[in-house]
DNA sequence: TTGTAAGCGTTATCAC
DNA sequence: GTGATAACGCTTACAA
């Protein structure tokens, strides 16, 4: 015996309603009078009767349901930034699908160009890692609406929450010069492929070191395939054969960082007497970890809750011009550039 | 001008056939003429038509989708877990929806108690604190397909897979006690909830102490509100105040272990010299950690592989008997017990 | 204010 | 092997 759900017509008949009056009910429908929703009312207790959603998107065109789309979920920055996406989108009556690239592009295409027009979600949240001219390629004609994540080129098509991801790195190049830094290495440089977030992030290194009038050396830009801690461990493994020697890095995310600095110790050197580390994105982990790591700090919570509320806005309303959002980010230097200070605890 | 997406009808009409017919082909039936396989395929190509999920749920009742219910996704082993999840779901042809209970007690019953019968999903993974009887008490008379994740207690009524808890836990402080530890204390008890998994480590931590001889000692259990670095970090700060002081530290969680070490570390103490520490979970972050963290690593990706394969398993035929999984341990000792040592890089 | 009925785009049950 | 057609459970004109 098959359990069977009760429908908006089981309650209709337990009420003696018609359907439309239940489903007025249902849907929280003014004009209503007060005895009918009382007797509706108690049906669906008796019923304890649900509405089901498919049924409901099938007529509405609404599934209340966003995806996210991300490299690697178990990637700290994104983890951290899945959490909040799903609180802000609960608050405003969605759910979240995450799914991941997994640094596929082809995967990438697929989610973007294959699945859009699947009306399974109402909206996209994506965290590119192609570059715009691919991206209008693949997103195309598609009227699924769409909100990107943290890339900063722009041509006005699609809503956008961006990184000055050129200024971030800049900003953290120029702390470590201001601390007397001059051999200053970058890891997590992409030469092969034509993502934006690394080559951004590669323009202002260059930029902030032109503008101290110290040299741009190719030995010390190093490539990292995934941006990993093992990457970072790999690159920065390169990284202390050269010579000169670094005495500084500069990574282009804080998991690369902390990749880094364990190299860094397994060669017998110390952060930051002998070499400096710095990172972007400022997770949790970076905090804890021992010397605590300097970084960029993107403002996470910010970011998820503008993506939400962009991608709301636009399925509430398609016509919502297209908007750019500049999320602010912070240097927050901690022990892996200043050093151990009593005074200031380092996980702070 | 609105867009409207082609249907099955809109195919049939090109193709000169019935819809029958276009859903025989799109569905991959068998018995369908050459001839009629390539006019409906070549209409299907011209206009771009793709199945509508969403009509084909309504019809089928099947939604393709998973719930994946965890505390907080941006816990290492949750993204991890996730990440797997995601993958093997994929596999299967299933994607996931992540929702957090945020250590909701309240939210945690909602989620299973009111959602699992909204159609939304052929089957929810449920990593849950609360502990069994609640938890049958939750899902009650539903029909949702659910598999546990984590938890030891079983009564036969659903899938599960398990983490010996107990053995895991004791295997911990035996570690710890072969090397001459004497001291133990144990970061993450919960007095408060009937929380399972905290029991659980409970009770093999003190079955450990016990065996060898040692003592109990109430001020060298320490509670801690979430599995955070912070609350490691706090419950740790704790601890090192009381007397005797202990020399070894054995945590509920990774990240508690992390907190946990910087604590000692801000107190001007030595890992493993002062206080050994160890953890569960095996998140990739240990590894990194300096010192790199010893722990009982617990098979993530199995436990995600085999939990996605129950619950497809079990919506394919709702009969099949409730199983119970577990999910092999291992002890993994790094230098936060051993010390450094130049022969074994730490990050391995 | 409430009832009736027509879809939303599929799949599946009949016939032929 | 293929063609009509009735559901699946809901929302919403259109009537009453």
């Amino acid at each position: 015996m098959a359990f069977m759900p009760a429908t908006l017509r089981d309650v209709a008949d337990r009420a003696q309603v018609s359907v439309r009056t239940v489903s007025n009910v249902v849907s929280g429908y003014q004009h209503v009078s007060p005895q009918m929703r009382q007797r509706v009312l108690q049906a669906i207790e008796e019923l304890d009767y649900r509405p089901n959603p498919v049924a409901r998107t099938l007529r509405t065109g609404r599934t209340g349901m966003l995806a996210l789309v991300v490299p690697e979920i178990d990637v700290p920055y994104f983890s951290e930034l899945a959490r909040e996406v799903i609180d802000s989108a609960a608050e405003l009556g969605y759910r979240v699908m995450v799914d991941q690239t997994g640094h596929d592009h082809e995967r990438e295409r697929q989610l973007l160009l294959g699945e859009n027009r699947t009306m399974l979600f109402d909206g996209i949240l994506f965290s590119p890692l192609v570059t715009k001219a691919e991206l209008l390629d693949m997103h195309g004609s598609s009227r699924m609406p769409l909100v990107l994540l943290g890339e900063h080129e722009f041509d006005g098509r699609y809503d956008h929450i961006a990184i000055d991801n050129v200024q971030a790195a800049h900003d953290a190049v120029t702390h470590l010069i201001s601390l007397g830094r001059t051999r200053i290495a970058a890891v997590g440089t992409q030469p092969l492929e034509g993502y934006a977030t690394p080559l951004q992030r590669t323009a202002g290194y260059e930029a902030a070191l032109r503008e101290a009038g110290l040299q741009v050396r190719p030995e010390h830009t190093i490539p990292a395939a995934h941006y990993s801690r093992t990457g970072g461990y790999t690159a920065c493994v390169a990284l202390l054969t050269t010579s000169p020697r670094p005495d500084a890095i500069f990574c282009f995310s804080d998991l690369l960082a902390i990749g880094a600095m364990r190299a860094v110790f397994d060669a017998g050197l110390r952060v930051p007497d002998d070499v400096a580390v710095i990172g972007i994105d400022d997770i949790d982990e970076g905090r804890f970890a021992r010397p605590s790591l300097s970084t960029v700090s993107l403002d996470i919570p910010f970011i998820a809750r503008e993506a939400v509320h962009r991608i709301a806005a636009r399925i509430e309303n398609p016509q919502t011009p297209a908007e750019e959002i500049v999320a602010t980010h912070q240097l927050v230097a901690r022990e892996s550039t200043l050093g151990m200070s009593d005074e200031h605890p380092a996980h702070r």
